[in-house]
DNA sequence: CTCAATCGTTGACAATCTCCACGATATCGG
DNA sequence: CCGATATCGTGGAGATTGTCAACGATTGAG
């Protein structure tokens, strides 16, 4: 009952890291890594702009890293840091033209790459599974931050 | 419907990181990060010895990163290296008494962090998310290793 | 105005992943 | 037996990721 491949914990990162893998390689013909995706993802569907500090939150990341994630992605013309209007400290994550253009090819990309690792799962199961990976995630924004101590 | 909060790749690589966030707090106290754990539970649980390469096989790692787990473990005199009765290339790993204890310990750590991450499932639910994973998990071992390429 | 908090940024460092090459050993075909 | 090929562990290089501390600019509270 004890055994690595019953632990949820285990199957949990073993998995992640099969999915990561295959998504990779699918975005490597953009020139994307899947952190670059779930940034450009994130800006693209903020019509408005997310702020580095609110994208570093929703992907669990240290706002340090989103520096450099953001600045690849301006560097390659896929999103730029605009002013907010009403506060000068944070800078507006914001998708340009071609970065909408080239999210939508990397999702379908992602989407394939996902796919060739879960195929075995039908929809229904993938929903389920979903479902509960959601709670997971869900439960603890708040709880647990990236550099952050546990609230108990 | 492509929002990254729907999309599997992304929420099972995010529940992934809190989990081993949470799992790496619980073990510090042991010294021993994840990494090294599940290495120390492989190994205790084959009674006499696992190749390095099947552990690296096992938790989809390079060969060179068991290498220097092992190296570690066996610094700290919970594991061995110890020569196959039939072949001169492999060396199995196994448990020392020591380690075998700690890993004990370890186990009731983990389990613990992983369940203050969790705890909103519940154990029906832990149940079904454990099921899926595995087949995620398992419906790709010998497609797509660490270093290799994909069979299609 | 003063002080604490927020945001982005930089820098440093550890941990992890990926890939390549080598020596020792084993296996297979002849 | 011998040579070609494969396996296993190991070492090393380099990229990617994770963690942490500090700083300047800005904001908001008192």
């Amino acid at each position: 009952m004890s055994d690595l491949r019953n632990d949820v914990g285990f199957l949990l990162t073993r998995a992640s890291g099969l999915v990561v893998r295959a998504t990779n390689a699918a975005l490597s013909d953009l020139g994307l890594r899947v952190r670059q995706y779930s940034v450009l993802a994130l800006a693209d569907d903020s019509g408005e702009g997310i702020a580095q500090r609110d994208l570093a939150e929703e992907l669990g990341l240290d706002p340090s890293q989103v520096v450099a994630l953001v600045d690849e992605l301006a560097a390659a013309g896929l999103v730029e840091r605009r002013p907010s209007p009403t506060d000068r400290r944070p800078r507006l994550v914001v998708a340009t033209p071609q970065g909408t253009q080239v999210r939508r090819r990397a999702a379908s990309s992602a989407e394939g790459g996902v796919q060739r690792q879960m195929g075995d799962l039908s929809g229904e199961e993938q929903a389920t599974l979903r479902g509960l990976l959601q709670r997971v995630v869900g439960g603890s924004v708040g709880r647990c931050r990236a550099g952050g101590e546990l609230t108990e």
